[in-house]
DNA sequence: GCGCCTATGTTATACCATAGCGTTTTTCTT
DNA sequence: AAGAAAAACGCTATGGTATAACATAGGCGC
């Protein structure tokens, strides 16, 4: 959440929106939101940090009371990406609420390691940039994930995450010298 | 890559300048770039598409013509990621060879799903996008992966790959009459 | 009821990655 | 050159992530 502690807001009416506003996407396009996929993408807006498949199918297990194979949470999972209800986080393995589903968007995250929160940008500059250099490159663009991973306000300001390996990182953070795109084709 | 055939260029002239490279970049920052390590980023520049620890586990095999456990692997991955001399491909769960190590970047991928072939930009302008994002959330950011899915010039052209969505459009990533929910985020 | 489509259940397995520990090789020090 | 320390490597086992394939159940139009 970067600058927002997550109980500073009523985290229940946040699930009950996002819940709310799922029910009509998915009215309007004439999908299903099931009972379970509901349940899923409840489970995934408590957390409100990024949660792995496994937790989940332990947390949906615990809910429903019976056993959940991984195959069903995976197709809730599948669902709820195709309706752009939630976020595939790659650099964690993890999912996360779509904080403004059904509007045209690129996930953009940013991911804190230290209290491993990520909150989701909508950058409009952001958007434009990188919709720029695709045609140059002759290439048609489906989907773009950027995951940024580091310190959120809160974690950089205390001391015990101070291994800041922003500089002499090889896996350079954003610093770039001046140079055009460039490749040995 | 990406429109262009693998092997419409020298490749074998690619992956010497790339180990070439390599070699100096160790030199100079005084690791040791053995002979194993050699062969796994050797191996992952011929594949010349993003490469699986697995697949590279069994081609090292068969090149050192002896059994490889994947700790083995993955050691040597670990070492090339850390100087900067290869990308890990968050989203294809592989790896790829950087095209200007050495040099400060982020990882800027473009991906074919037709094809395979990954692209490697490093854009300027998106940089900077990316940095100027970035205090305004106070956030720290270390690492910043984007990877850009969908078709390159050359699978775009053909009618093959046609359930084209272009990002960004006012509708969802999926369908709008008919619908069938099972697609890839 | 019947056929069809969708959602779900179930088993098994494939695929990706790391922990932990012992051995070998290299490098540094004396 | 001998010995200690560190780095690299081999190996076993296991944890974590994701899907294939097939079976079952329920809604819905006819």
């Amino acid at each position: 959440m970067g600058s927002t502690d997550p109980h500073s807001h009523n985290h229940q009416d946040c699930i009950n929106t996002a819940l709310a506003r799922a029910k009509s996407i998915c009215a309007e396009a004439g999908a299903k939101l099931t009972a379970q996929r509901q349940s899923v993408l409840q489970l995934i807006w408590q957390s409100h940090k990024p949660l792995g498949a496994y937790p989940l199918m332990g947390q949906l297990q615990q809910l429903s009371g019976k056993p959940i194979a991984p195959p069903t949470v995976y197709r809730a999972l599948e669902f709820l990406l195709a309706h752009g209800l939630i976020h595939r986080v790659h650099s964690l393995n993890a999912f996360i609420g779509c904080t403004h589903p059904g509007q045209p968007h690129s996930g953009q995250l940013l991911i804190c390691r230290a209290c491993g929160d990520a909150q989701e940008l909508d950058n409009a500059a952001l958007n434009t940039s990188i919709r720029q250099v695709l045609p140059s490159n002759g290439f048609f663009a489906e989907n773009v994930m950027l995951e940024i991973t580091g310190l959120c306000g809160g974690c950089h300001a205390k001391p015990e995450h101070g291994l800041e390996r922003q500089i002499d990182s090889p896996e350079q953070p954003i610093d770039s010298p001046e140079r055009k795109d460039n490749h040995h084709e």
